[in-house]
DNA sequence: CTGTTAGCGCTTTCAC
DNA sequence: GTGAAAGCGCTAACAG
C-alpha cells in the first residue's frame, strides 16, 4: 500500500465517464453553463466525481492559479494570551473564505520577523497579516513592494501607508486615566514598554492628555510615565512611581499588568485603597487578584474580522484602497478603581 | 506592475547561464556531485541564482514531489493557554526541519475536528498532529488509513494503535494527591471533566490510587470525584465536595482550576487553611491568587519536541515504528498546600 | 559532464 | 457541446 494514496484526478473521472479532462474541469468548477455543457453530462460527471471521491489537487491548482488559499500571519508570540486570542479569531474568519492561516511568532525581533515573512512569502501565501515589531518600517515597506496584500494589526506606522486595524489606544488610555481621576485618585502614573511603537506612544499620550485635561499637566513629569523592558525593571519602575507619590496606575499592556500585580502583591500594597489600578485586556489573572482589576477591553473578534475582510478584499477583488481602521475599546470597571 | 511579481525560475537561470534547466536543478538541489557537474558550472549557476534572486516555486515543487513541507495540527482551542504554548513549541520545533505548521481548533467537537482534518489533508499536509477529542477513535483510525504520518499529543486512545506523546498523568495525579495527604490534609477530593478521554481517566485514577495507598479507599466515594462540563457546574461541584467534608482539592485541568479558584475566592474560603489546592499547568492566575497555587507542570517544550521528532521521522525517513511516549511532569509546590 | 524528455494535476484558449 | 493541447515550474530517468 502506497503512502501517497493517489487520489482520483480529473483524468480518472474523464476516463470513467468517457469524456475529456477539460469537460470535467468545466463542470466541477461550475463553468458548465458558461460552456453550455449538457445537463445530462453535468449529472454524469458530478456523479462520477462523487463516486470516485474526487478531491482537487491543491498543489496543481496553486501552481496553475498562482494562489495558495493561505494567508500568513506574523505576530509577536502565539503563546501570549492576547495574540493567541487574535490568532483564534483570525482562524475563524479566514475559514469563512475557505482560507487557512499560517502563523509564526516574531518575538518582537526584527530579523526574526523578516525571516518569517520571507518564509511565508516563499510558501506562497496570498496575503500577509502582521503585528509589526519596532523599527520594522523598512520590512513593511519591502512587503508592500512585493505587491502582496498586507494588513497590519494591533500596531501601525504613521509614516508607512498601509492597511491597518488597531484599537483607539489614545482615547481608551485617556478615558481610563480620567476615570481613575474621577474615582478620587489624584496622582495617577502609568507603566508602558520602552518602545517607539505607535500603539505604546498612543497609550502614553492618552494618559498625558487626560492629565492635561484635568489641569495636572504640571504634575506629569516624565518620571510618571515609566518604561520597562525586562521583567526586573517593572519592580523598580513601581518603586520609583510610588516614591513620586503616585496613588494609582495604568498599565499599558496585559503583560505589564500581570507582572506588576505580582510585584504589588508581594509588596503587600492594598488595592484599591492605597493604589488604584487599570490594566489592559482582562483575563483570569485579573479576576483572581485580591480585588478584581478594571481593564480596557479590546474587541478582538471585531479586529480580526475587519483585518480578514480587508485582506480578502485585496486578494479576491484585487481592491487597492487603503483601509485604516481604529476600533473602539470598552472600559470595564471593577473593584480596583473604587477608592 | 503585475501583482504576481513572477519570480526567477530555473528556466531563467538556465537561459541566463546558457545551460539546460535540469543542470540548474541539479546544482541548486545539491546534486551537483552526484551528477559530476563541473566546479566551474556550479559556481556560475549558483552565482546566477543569487543574482536573479531565485526562489524555488513551492507549488511546483509540491506538485512534483507530492510534499507540502507543512504539518497540520488540530488542537482543542488555540486561545487556551495550554494549547497556545504547545502551538508555539510545535512551531519552533517544526521550523528546525524547515517545516511550517497549520493550526486549527476543534473546540472539542468531533464533527468540527473531522472537517478540519479533512481540510488539512486536502491542503496536502505531510503529517498530522492531533489533540483528539472525545469519541473520535474512528476519526483517528480513518486518518491512520490514509497512511498520513500521525501523532497524537496530550491524549491517546488505548484501543487505537498510534503514535502519541502525553504526560504521565496517572503518576502525577497520584503524586499530587499523596503530597496533599502528606501535608496534613486528610480528605482530598478532585474535580475533572466529565469525559471518557484517557488523560482524564488517568488523572482520576491517579487520585484514586493515592487514596488507596493511604488506606483511604473506603473514603473515596464517587462523590469525591466530581465531574463538570459547563462553568456553572463547577460551583455546584465544589459545594457538593465541601458538603462531603473535603479539606483539599486536586483540579484536573488548568481551566477547571481557574474557574474553581474564582468560586473559592467568591465564597471567601481560606486557602490553604480551610482548603488545600493543587492545580494543573501553572500560569499567572495561579500566582496572583491570595496564595500561590501548587501545580503539576507539564514539560510542554519536550512534548512538542518529541512529537515533531516522531512525525518528521515518519515523513522524512518513512519510518513506521509506533512511538508511544509518556513524559514526566513536575510537581511544583507553593503555598496552597502548606496547611 | 550535460541535455532531452516526460510527466505531476490543473485551467483555459482555441478549434471542431 | 466537446476535445486537444499548451503550459504553470519543477524533478528525475534516460541519453549521449
Amino acid at each position: 500500500m502506497k503512502t501517497t494514496k493517489t487520489h482520483a484526478s480529473l483524468k480518472d473521472i474523464a476516463n470513467y465517464v468517457g469524456v475529456s479532462i477539460s469537460l470535467v474541469s468545466f463542470v466541477l468548477n461550475d463553468k458548465a453553463r458558461q460552456h453550455r455543457v449538457s445537463e445530462e453530462m453535468v449529472r454524469k460527471i458530478k456523479e462520477a466525481a462523487e463516486k470516485l471521491n474526487y478531491q482537487p489537487n491543491i498543489f496543481a491548482k496553486s501552481l496553475r492559479e498562482g494562489k495558495s488559499h493561505v494567508i500568513g500571519v506574523v505576530l509577536s508570540d502565539i503563546s501570549n494570551p492576547f495574540f493567541s486570542s487574535i490568532a483564534r479569531c483570525l482562524e475563524d474568519e479566514a475559514e469563512k473564505y475557505g482560507y487557512s492561516v499560517l502563523f509564526s511568532s516574531s518575538d518582537e525581533n526584527r530579523e526574526r520577523s523578516e525571516k518569517q515573512i520571507a518564509h511565508l512569502i516563499n510558501r506562497g501565501v496570498d496575503g500577509l497579516i502582521l503585528v509589526p515589531c519596532e523599527k520594522s518600517q523598512s520590512t513593511v515597506r519591502a512587503v508592500l513592494e512585493t505587491g502582496k496584500p498586507l494588513v497590519l494589526i494591533d500596531r501601525y506606522f504613521p509614516d508607512v501607508h498601509t492597511n491597518y486595524v488597531c484599537l483607539n489606544n489614545r482615547e481608551m488610555s485617556r478615558l481610563a486615566t480620567s476615570t481613575i481621576l474621577a474615582s478620587g485618585y489624584s496622582h495617577p502614573g502609568t507603566i508602558a514598554y520602552d518602545t517607539t511603537l505607535q500603539h505604546m506612544l498612543d497609550r502614553r499620550s492618552g494618559y498625558r492628555q487626560a492629565m492635561e485635561d484635568a489641569g495636572k499637566a504640571a504634575f506629569v513629569s516624565e518620571s510618571l510615565i515609566r518604561e520597562c523592558d525586562l521583567h526586573q525593571s517593572i519592580s523598580s519602575a513601581i518603586d520609583k512611581l510610588l516614591a513620586e507619590g503616585v496613588d494609582s496606575l495604568l498599565f499599558a499592556t496585559n503583560n505589564i499588568a500581570t507582572e506588576s500585580l505580582m510585584v504589588i502583591k508581594n509588596k503587600g500594597i492594598n488595592v484599591p485603597g492605597e493604589l488604584g489600578i487599570i490594566g489592559f485586556d482582562g483575563g483570569s489573572a485579573f479576576d483572581l487578584f485580591q480585588v478584581p482589576i478594571s481593564y480596557i477591553q479590546q474587541p478582538v473578534a471585531l479586529m480580526a474580522q475587519k483585518t480578514v475582510e480587508i485582506i480578502m478584499d485585496e486578494i479576491l477583488v484585487g481592491q487597492r484602497l487603503t483601509h485604516q481602521i481604529e476600533v473602539q475599546g470598552t472600559l470595564v470597571i471593577k473593584e480596583s478603581t473604587k477608592k
